[in-house]
RNA sequence: GCCCAGGUGGCGAAACUGGUAAACGCUGCGGACUUAAAAUCCGCUGGUAGCAAUACCUUGUGGGUUCGAGUCCCACCCUGGGCACCA
């Protein structure tokens, strides 16, 4: 073999090897364990970035290491091509979105090719592609007809200059971001998908997840929200209708002193015409953007309203107020506030002068001090009348059986999961396959009308979707009476696109049905990789779709993902590298210049998989010698010829010792790869087996019959991460068979075992000397090879051993 | 504001189940090779004191549990991610 190792040279020869022999094609094969390994797909954005480096080195690490273990694995890769970005770059460029889409998926294949990832690029789809987009309206309809989906008013961001939606994005402290206008809340009629009907079994099911780790599993948690409560009727003086709130928090009914209704709420829109002033300040409430972040941390704020609530049960009056911090979108849209219970009605109680009424004990059973704060923990009931005494199960029950007695109130669980709303007025996204008459209300397209397909001969503007504007589009007859009709120009939120191709990478081809028997094989996926922040979102998304999949009988699992892996930022200088921070690195740059090896090597090093990872030129050029190392110790080994088989029994101490460094190295690399993916330590402890190899300068028979079963099993165990180098690594080590296929290296637990070991001593926790003992002495003996090391002896000098701890192998502390 | 992570040398990190803190890599310094440079190879590299043996200090801050704490508990500080129309 060439004695320097150039792999602009030999990644191209491999990578055309693999093309040729469709290395990575997977095919459906019952007599074998299938793997389905899944890097979340990117959005067409231009090129590739660090961050997709990052999570496509990590599939294909896992990819590769699972067919070494001998399962049939499935590596899919295709494009999330929607979206907004795509619509800015039309108005920045004038370019049409499904021109300058295209164009980067084309770019970003290259670039993946050229990084050697072992897809099977015979199953890339595209979202944006009709042959995709299709099976979701398909699916849209079926779950029309089923009642999964309808249609209601919600909120959106309107700029009223530039008469258009705005996403969260596009709202900067609280403006739009092209007219600078002040952002309002806007209601309009959108679609929405019943995810709340699943919220108890996406829930439940998050404890049978163990392959998810545990902080995706309580933000999913959280953000279901479930939550057992009352919810309460309010009776308003001179108001036929009560007004209901939900609470937690039952047992603190006694201390309630006002309540507080959102600007949205009927009770307050019908009295906003009348009054100016209330017209003003609800006006405020709905200025500025929709987004939690932003509605939360605003100043607490309300307005006093010539209303008088009843309480329930002591009857007596209680204040009413709009205050902005009470949303309609949650609950009821109105709470009763106990300011000695709540530290949000605290606040407010103090800022607008309200009563502040202790209810509930301290743990010394007395009424807790709420001058400073709000006493917010559970406890018995102070002067609440017949409750008073009572805990909190109790008080729970007894006043919420009390009201449900009384017809004023009932026991709700509540979630704060909202139903997902899909509709979205932009023009680059798949068509909602609905037609609005006027005589038969929204119709579905018939099935054999779909897919809708979007116009592509478009170039939006920049106020608003062109769609409604498209006579050839809009215009239609409706498929029930036949009468003009308007098709919807909403497109569909982009995760719905993201919520099933998954699924669809099972059988892409397919013209005829969403799914077949195909995604029985493959489903679920074995292990989905991605950024953390889809933790919440996409995750759950997907989650609830395969679910809807189970129930429309396509595709069988409760789960979509068994396994997750939440991959880590790439930073530069501390900071997230972005465009706009301007501390991005190419990543084309990096492997024109080392080449795709060591560019992925790096990102395996620098980091475990799930942190983020600092970016570093000084460590790729580090990696980079590395492999430099690597290939001089496999073509000095090779030189010399064939080396003979080694016996395991035939070895001196060096050898021994040598071989027992490699078996270990063996065990963690496995253990590493396989169940901890800890990549970088795995890379470390091969760095560290080649750097005991280069020491070892046995040229005897039997030293060169180690050294090739090492350099065969580092070789082997470097694969999965810098797999062109090993190929040609591999051919030069005297092997012909395929390295893809290549068993991956079992370590010889014979060759683990040592007669003798050391032994950290410590005195009082205190390390104080070490000591080398045969493997199997008892602990006095321990103790007394540790009184003869010199160190050891002086500090304990004379004093009584109160207390012996032996780790067995590794420390002996005496306590005195 | 709410939910979830993270904080260890000059830097990226390691320490997996409470048991030797800093493996591996980078940087820096010293040396070898070279006419020279690059490349490569060898050595040193947490702090303080000491010729050394060694001692003391050190895992964001302050407390606690334990023979023993980076790891467990309590309180706090800082950084990052998400918050439903960015993907």
């Amino acid at each position: 073999m060439e004695s320097e190792y150039k792999p602009r040279e030999i990644e191209p020869v491999v990578q055309e090897r693999w093309t040729r022999e469709q290395s990575f094609a997977a095919v459906e094969d019952d007599s074998r364990e299938k793997f389905y390994c899944l890097s979340m797909f990117p959005y067409p954005s231009g090129k590739l970035h660090m961050g997709h480096v990052r999570n496509y080195t990590i599939g294909d690490v896992i990819s590769r290491y699972q067919r070494m273990c001998g399962r049939n694995v499935l590596q899919p890769m295709g494009w999330d091509a929607f979206g907004l970005p795509a619509e800015n770059a039309a108005i920045a460029n004038g370019v049409p979105p499904a021109e300058w889409t295209r164009a980067n998926i084309d770019t970003m294949r290259g670039q993946l090719q050229r990084l050697g990832f072992a897809y099977d690029w015979n199953r890339e789809l595209a979202t944006c592609d009709p042959d995709y987009y299709r099976w979701e309206q398909w699916l849209f309809i079926r779950l029309l007809k089923k009642g999964l989906v309808y249609r209601a008013k919600s909120v959106v961001n309107w700029d009223p200059v530039d008469q258009t939606v705005l996403a969260n994005e596009q709202v900067v402290e609280g403006r739009g971001w092209r007219s600078g206008a002040v952002v309002e809340q806007r209601e309009i009629p959108q679609w929405f998908l019943r995810i709340t009907d699943y919220a108890d079994e996406l829930l439940a099911d998050l404890d049978r997840l163990d392959g998810w780790p545990d902080a995706v599993r309580t933000m999913q948690a959280n953000w279901i929200g479930r939550s057992e409560g009352v919810e309460i009727d309010f009776a308003i003086r001179g108001q036929e209708a009560p007004v209901t709130v939900f609470t937690t928090r039952p047992d603190t009914l006694m201390g309630a002193t006002y309540m507080a209704l959102a600007a949205d709420h009927p009770l307050v829109i019908a009295r906003e015409a009348a009054d100016p002033e209330l017209a003003a300040f609800c006006r405020e409430c709905r200025s500025g953007g929709t987004a939690a972040a932003d509605l939360e941390t605003r100043d607490k704020r309300g307005f006093r309203l010539d209303l008088e609530a009843v309480h329930p049960l002591s009857g007596e009056a209680l204040p009413v107020y709009v205050a902005n911090f009470v949303l309609m979108g949650y609950g009821t849209g109105a709470i009763m506030s106990v300011p000695a219970h709540d530290q949000r009605d605290w606040d407010f109680a103090r800022a607008y002068g309200l009563p502040i009424k202790p209810v509930i004990a301290t743990a010394e059973g007395v009424a807790p001090d709420v001058s400073e704060e709000a006493f917010t923990e559970h406890g018995s009931l102070v002067d609440s009348g017949e409750f008073t005494g009572l805990g909190f199960d109790e008080a729970f029950a007894a006043i919420a059986d009390r009201l449900a007695a009384d017809g004023r109130g009932r026991r709700r669980v509540q979630y704060r999961l909202r139903d997902w709303g899909i509709s979205r007025q932009r023009y680059w996204g798949c068509p909602i396959p609905v037609i609005h008459c006027e005589a038969c209300g929204a119709v579905p397209v018939p099935e054999a009308d779909l897919p809708v397909r979007l116009p592509e001969d478009v170039t939006p503007e920049g106020a608003g979707s062109p769609l409604p504007g498209r006579a050839d589009f809009v215009e239609v007859a409706c498929p029930d009476c036949g009468q003009p009709a308007r098709r919807e120009t909403d497109t569909f939120d982009t995760f719905v696109e993201s919520s099933w191709y998954f699924a669809r990478y099972t059988g892409p081809d397919n013209d005829t049905a969403m799914l077949d028997q195909r995604a029985n094989y493959w489903l679920p996926v074995d292990q989905y990789i991605g950024g953390v922040e889809h933790a919440i979102l996409h995750l759950l998304y997907a989650r609830f779709f395969q679910k809807l999949l189970r129930d429309e009988g396509l595709s069988a699992p409760d789960e979509p993902f068994a396994r997750l892996l939440t991959q880590g930022m790439v930073l530069k200088d501390g900071a997230k590298m972005s465009k706009s921070k301007g501390n991005t690195v190419d990543p084309q740059a990096m492997i024109d210049h080392y080449g795709a090896d060591t560019v992925r090597l790096f990102m395996m090093f620098a980091a475990p998989p799930e942190q983020s990872l600092e970016w570093s030129d000084a460590g790729v050029e580090g990696a980079f010698r590395f492999l430099k190392r690597l290939w001089r110790l496999v073509a000095d080994h090779a030189a010399t010829g064939p080396a003979p088989l080694a016996d395991p029994d035939a070895l001196d101490g060096g050898q021994m010792t040598m071989r027992r460094k490699l078996h270990e190295t063996i065990a963690k690399v496995g253990d590493d790869i396989g169940r901890r993916y800890t990549f970088n330590t795995a890379i470390a402890a091969v760095m560290e087996l080649c750097n005991a190899l280069a020491r070892f300068d046995d040229d005897s028979p039997g030293g060169r019959a180690v050294r090739q079963e090492a350099l065969d099993a580092v070789v082997r165990m470097l694969t999965p991460i810098v797999p062109h180098v090993a190929e040609v690594l591999w051919q030069g080590l005297g092997h012909s068979d395929d390295l893809l296929d290549a068993e991956w290296p079992i370590h010889d637990p014979a060759a683990l075992a040592r007669d003798e070991v050391e032994l950290v001593v410590q005195i009082n926790g205190k390390v104080r000397g070490r000591i080398r003992v045969a493997a199997d002495l008892d602990d006095d003996a321990i103790e007394a090879a540790a009184r003869e090391e010199p160190n050891v002896a002086r500090h304990l000098a004379d004093q009584a051993v109160r207390k012996r701890i032996v780790v067995p192998g590794k420390l002996l502390n005496l306590v005195v």
